[in-house]
DNA sequence: CTGCATCCTCTAGTCACTAGAGGAGCAAGC
DNA sequence: GCTTGCTCCTCTAGTGACTAGAGGATGCAG
């Protein structure tokens, strides 16, 4: 019966770890768990419900606040779906964008190790290409400093 | 002449933040800064390459550990390159693996939004889908939780 | 001198967890 | 009943790479 569950067979169920499911918890994601008299949290089949619906979105690289959302929607069983919608969009071309400037520094990883390494740091082209940024064939893509 | 610089140039002509450039050198990754009379930090052009190196490094996925070791290995221009060119070959490695996960996702997510959306919640593939882990098209891609 | 921009240190926050200390509860085995 | 080992509890702080902002000092132009 999933109704009386300890918080490991909770997290061995959903696969969301013991600590990340009182993280939840605690942010509001998870219903306050009641407790037993020993007072240990204790879980339904609503809760591994809910527990999977984040651990689904979070691999599809949802932010936390975009599972609030979603999960707000989702108890509004008539609301119309174009947030859900616009939200899981959003997240596509998130990912599109990732994608696209990791095939780029790919390319350059990949001209820098091209040919195997056979000498010193002095001839080393891993080295040169970081320490010369006018080979750097990605300007514009700024995602740090 | 790029040898008595404030920060706030180093910045603008390094293209990393001040913050940025105070944190690394916090972290060791610059050399403290001399500083002038008025306890301001002066920046030379040994400096701005440095800041150069890292923030190309940065671009390009290296965590700062690793920049610290591909630092200390382009200080020593005789030793072999073999260390650099594993490093990079790892991030290499690490990237095509971001990549493949982050294809597979997008698979997920553009089969969630097909058609588009025409009605409420109730009837939204996009928390459908969430709730129902069934239809996860990835299991075994398991980054989080 | 004033005002504004730049610089300083320091503390704490961001995001999504994660680690661990110190203690309590629980159940099986003796 | 006692012991042992596992699970659970709260709380604090850490991870990585920054980032924000408070409160104050410095520098320069008007």
């Amino acid at each position: 019966m999933l109704d009386d569950l300890p918080i490991g067979r909770a997290a061995a169920l959903s696969g969301v770890k013991v600590p990340t499911i009182r993280y939840y918890e605690q942010i509001g994601l998870l219903r306050p768990a009641p407790r037993n008299e020993g007072n240990r949290r204790r879980y339904g089949a609503d809760d591994l419900s809910r527990l999977g619906f984040i651990r689904h979105a979070r691999q599809l690289g949802f932010e936390l606040d975009q599972i609030r959302e979603l999960i707000a929607l989702s108890e509004e069983p008539e609301s119309p779906c174009g947030r859900a919608d616009a939200i899981a969009r959003r997240q596509l071309a998130d990912i599109d964008d990732r994608v696209r400037r990791l095939l780029a520094l790919r390319a350059e990883l990949a001209r820098m190790t091209e040919g195997g390494c056979h000498g010193t740091i002095a001839e080393c082209r891993v080295i040169e290409v970081l320490a010369d940024h006018g080979k750097c064939a990605h300007h514009g893509v700024d995602e740090a400093a």
